[in-house]
DNA sequence: GTGGTCTAGACCACT
DNA sequence: GTGGTCTAGACCACG
């Protein structure tokens, strides 16, 4: 599991790091109940702030994509992953409004909508097969 | 056309207005080549400060939706709307990308995430008919 | 002698008529002594203000490419051209500079932008031939 | 690496220290990866605001020739410079026109002209030898 | 300590 | 009356 951040990005690191993570589970990289590196080494290995990594396991661990273990360390939720609830589901739309918007003004079609956001799902899913 | 600004969000208010600016305009709220208020009238009718407003105009200027003339104001851009370039189009996966990421960690279904996306697109063209 | 303004441009309205007319002056589209239209008529072929048409020609009077006569109106200065005085070539350098330095940093060798120049300088004279 | 800004000039300020940047590049007095003192530790040395820092600062992030780093500052764009662009080169040819038409008008030889942006070729670049 | 955002209030160029 | 520029001073997110 290789984690790349980009350091120029206006995107703050530890959200680049939480979707990283995310993206590592949706991959099948990271399986329910294996270890993620304690906050020390991920913070060596990326370079970047203790506090920055905190920060990203902490809210992974508020969503419930992770648990933190004091003795035994950071492991991606063994119990599965959070359902979609009509909480996820507004902030879902809320997200998502803008991104469509732009979209649509731009004059993209419904139908190529759909085949760019399949090429994403398959990308993000490509290392499942 | 009224545009509802969260003072509270963490969205920064210049991206707020720029979204729905956008969306006034693929509601049909806002045609090309119709004048936008002054920065100064929309930001009193929002209650924040011109220079708020400046900077929202400015960015949509540079992608081309609206044109500010220098002492005339600004309006809708009459020679349409900027297209789906590629480095628009990079833009767009780049945003889509954590948010199908998480919608799939979990359990969205690729259906249901059409449908939710379905929902939002009509909700954004309703006014158009 | 079409004179054509952008109004979308962020170069005020009255520079870019003092250029159009220079401009006019170097093809050999307004030769000496030549009368331009009055303030009123060139303001309404515009399409703009009076007052802006005013300043443009103001400001090539006082650099000596016009003459403003209350009776006989507008003319391209009889009695020639202003010279490359030390005080224009100061202006000109300091205009320069910031373009030059632009070039260079973008690794634009000398020669280029000799071959740049010597196409604008055709342009500008093609007419005269 | 002393920047010097003329307050009295009716060149906005933040233009002159974009230039003046730019100018410290060529001349190699900033070379890419340095960094670049902070918006506000810049304000304080001109004089000026920090937001007329910031703006030059972000103007010249969106040529490409610096870089904003999020915490860690500004720095010379480590990557190298922008290109010599179509888009470029037609600003560039835009720019040069008003000024070479002028040298015309007021019978400056070709030649001339080359030896007077030779001057300024040379003088940008002196320090570099 | 850094840049990002926002405010309040000012003067100027342009039309 | 419009946008452009600038100031002074504030709070916040980030690392």
């Amino acid at each position: 599991m290789f984690i790349k951040i980009d350091l120029q990005s206006e995107i703050p690191i530890y959200t680049q790091l939480q979707n990283r993570i995310i993206e590592g589970i949706v991959s099948g990289d990271l399986k329910a109940g294996e270890p993620l590196p304690s906050v020390r080494t991920m913070a060596s290995d990326l370079g970047v702030n203790m506090h920055t990594v905190n920060k990203a396991y902490n809210f992974l661990k508020q969503d419930g994509f992770i648990q933190i273990h004091r003795q035994k360390g950071v492991v991606i939720n063994p119990d599965g992953m959070p359902e979609v609830t009509s909480e996820y589901l507004g902030k879902f739309k809320q997200e998502i409004r803008p991104i469509i918007a732009e979209a649509l003004c731009r004059g993209m079609k419904e139908e190529d909508f759909s085949t760019f956001c399949q090429e994403v799902f398959n990308n993000l899913q490509e290392k499942r097969g």
